[in-house]
RNA sequence: GUGAGUGUAGCUCAACUGGCAGAGCAUUGGACUGUGGCUCCAAUGGUUGGGGGUUCAAGUCCCCUCACUCACCCCA
C-alpha cells in the first residue's frame, strides 16, 4: 500500500457520512428553533489563543496541538470550539446575550483509541452573558433534548461545582493538608495532577488514588457563600425541569477555564471514552481573552461517539428507490437516457447499464448495486411502444406503455 | 509520549514442535444465446506489512521498523 490516511482521521462516506449529515441537519434546526445562530469559526487559529484559554500547562496546549508556522507566525488546528466563539464575539463586537452553536473538525494529537480520533467532530453551543443558575440548568435540559432528540439512549447526566477561583484556592490548602501524608499513596501521575491542575486528581482510573480520594474533602463541599447559592438553585431549577442527574463530588474537568457549575453526559459501553458530552460555566474566559467581564457557558458533544452509540439505523435516514436501465443494444441509448432522466428528475437513483452487453450480465449489476426496479428496453419493447418495469425483490415484471411512465413512476418511489 | 495485542488472497480467517501457503466468501467464466438472486463446475487471486538475522529450511524463532487495535496520559 503506498499512500495512507494519517493516523487518527477517517475517510467517511456512503451510510456514516449519511449519518453524520443527519445528525448535523438535525442539530441546526434544533439550536436555531432555540434561538441561537450558527457560527463557522476558522479551522486554525493563531496559537497564543489556545494557550490562555485552555491553559498553559495542560496536554492539549503543551502537547495535543497541531502547530505549524508560517512567516514565523505560529498557528495551530484548533483543538476545540469555544475559544474561537469568543475571540470572534469579541472580534466582531457581537452582543450579549448571545447563542452560539457551532459544527465542525476539531483536531488534537493524541494515541487514537475507541471513540477518539485526531480529526473529530463536534457540535457545540456557547450562552454568552447570562449567570444566572437557571440557565446552567437549562443548558443541561438543552443538551438532554438534544440526545432525546437524536434517539441516544441510556445516558447518565452527571453534574458538580468546581467553584470559583476563591473558594478553589481555600480549598487546594485543605485537601493539600488532607493529602500530604498520604502522597506516597498514590500514583505518580495523581503527583504530578496535584502540582498542575490539582483538580483533575479525581480523574485518575488507578482504584487505589481513588480509594485515597472517597475520604478526600471535595471542593463541592467547601464553595463560597456565593458559589454555594449559585449552585443550590441550579440543582433546584434542573428538578423543576425534571432533569435527572447524578451529583458526581469527584466530577472536574480538564480545561482550566471552568468556573462553578461542571456537567457530563456519560454512556456505558463505549470504552474508556465513555464522555459523550460534556460542558459547564466559565464565567472568566471572557475577560481573559480581552472582552467585556460577562459569564458564559456551554456544553459540547462528541459526533464520531455519539454515533457509536446509536444502533446502525439511526438516526432515520429516507432511502430513495434505486433503478436500474437495461438496454438491449447500442441504438437505444437514447431511450435509456431519456428514462433516466425522467427518474432522476423525479428524486430516484438511476444508473444505466451497459447496453453492449447481454440482459444477463446487466441484471446481475443491477442486483449487485442493489437495485429495486429495472427497466428494460429493447427490441420488442420498441415495437410496442412500453417499457418493462422488473421488480427486483418479487421478480414480477410488466409491461408499462411509455405514456404512463411517468404517473407508474410516482408510485414506485 | 508509555504499555499490551494484532498484521497471511479484495474480505473473514486456517497452517502442529520451523518442513510443498490453504479454506469460506467475493470476483471472472461456464452449465443458462431477452432475464439477476439459488445450485453445480472451473479459473483468477500472495514480496505471509517492510528490512535484517539464525537455519539445510522461516508465515512460524530473534532484532529493527511501519501500520492497525485497545488501554494509560489527556480529553468530546
Amino acid at each position: 500500500m503506498k499512500y495512507q490516511r494519517p493516523k487518527g482521521t477517517r475517510d467517511i462516506y456512503a451510510r456514516e457520512l449519511k449519518r453524520i449529515e443527519k445528525i448535523n441537519s438535525l442539530a441546526r434546526e434544533f439550536f436555531e428553533a432555540g434561538g441561537y445562530i450558527e457560527m463557522k469559526t476558522p479551522t486554525f487559529e493563531y496559537a497564543e489563543l489556545f494557550a490562555r484559554s485552555v491553559g498553559e500547562n495542560t496536554d492539549i496546549v503543551e502537547k495535543e496541538m497541531y502547530v505549524f508556522e508560517v512567516n514565523k507566525r505560529k498557528y495551530v488546528l484548533r483543538p476545540e470550539g469555544t475559544a474561537s466563539v469568543l475571540r470572534a464575539f469579541i472580534e466582531n463586537n457581537l452582543s450579549a446575550p448571545a447563542r452560539i452553536f457551532y459544527i465542525g473538525s476539531m483536531f488534537r494529537k493524541e494515541r487514537p483509541q475507541k471513540g477518539r480520533y485526531r480529526e473529530f467532530l463536534q457540535i457545540g453551543v456557547e450562552l454568552l452573558g447570562e449567570g444566572a443558575p437557571f440557565y446552567d440548568a437549562e443548558m443541561v435540559e438543552q443538551a438532554k433534548r438534544f440526545l432525546d432528540l437524536i434517539r441516544a439512549r441510556d445516558f447518565t447526566i452527571e453534574i458538580n461545582s468546581i467553584g470559583c477561583p476563591a473558594c478553589r484556592k481555600l480549598y487546594q490548602k485543605k485537601l493539600l493538608m488532607f493529602l500530604k501524608p498520604k502522597m506516597n499513596q498514590v500514583c505518580e501521575d495523581c503527583q504530578r495532577r496535584f502540582q498542575r491542575n490539582f483538580l483533575r486528581i479525581f480523574d485518575c482510573k488507578n482504584e487505589t488514588c481513588q480509594q485515597v480520594y472517597t475520604d478526600a474533602p471535595k471542593i463541592t463541599d467547601n464553595l463560597c457563600e456565593q458559589c454555594f447559592e449559585h449552585y443550590t438553585q441550579v440543582k433546584r431549577f434542573l428538578d423543576s425541569l425534571s432533569v435527572q442527574y447524578i451529583e458526581n463530588k469527584k466530577l472536574v474537568r480538564g480545561l482550566d477555564y471552568y468556573t462553578r457549575t461542571v456537567f457530563e453526559f456519560k454512556i456505558p459501553g463505549l470504552g474508556a471514552q465513555n464522555t459523550i458530552l460534556a460542558g459547564g460555566r466559565y464565567d472568566l474566559l471572557m475577560k481573559q481573552l480581552g472582552g467585556k467581564d460577562i459569564p458564559c457557558l456551554g456544553w459540547a458533544v462528541g459526533v464520531e461517539r455519539l454515533l457509536l452509540t446509536l444502533p446502525q439505523h439511526l438516526p432515520e435516514i429516507k432511502l430513495k428507490k434505486k433503478f436500474f436501465v437495461i438496454g438491449m443494444g447500442e441504438r437505444f441509448i437514447n431511450e435509456m437516457i431519456k428514462i433516466r432522466n425522467q427518474i432522476q428528475n423525479k428524486d430516484g437513483i438511476c444508473i444505466l447499464g451497459d447496453p453492449d452487453t447481454t440482459i444477463k450480465r446487466q441484471l446481475k449489476r443491477a442486483n449487485r448495486f442493489d437495485t429495486d426496479f429495472v427497466i428494460i428496453y429493447g427490441e420488442d419493447e420498441e415495437k410496442k411502444g412500453y417499457y418493462t418495469v422488473r421488480n427486483m425483490q418479487s421478480g414480477e415484471q410488466k409491461p408499462v406503455l411509455k405514456d404512463n411512465f411517468p404517473e407508474y413512476l410516482k408510485k414506485l418511489l
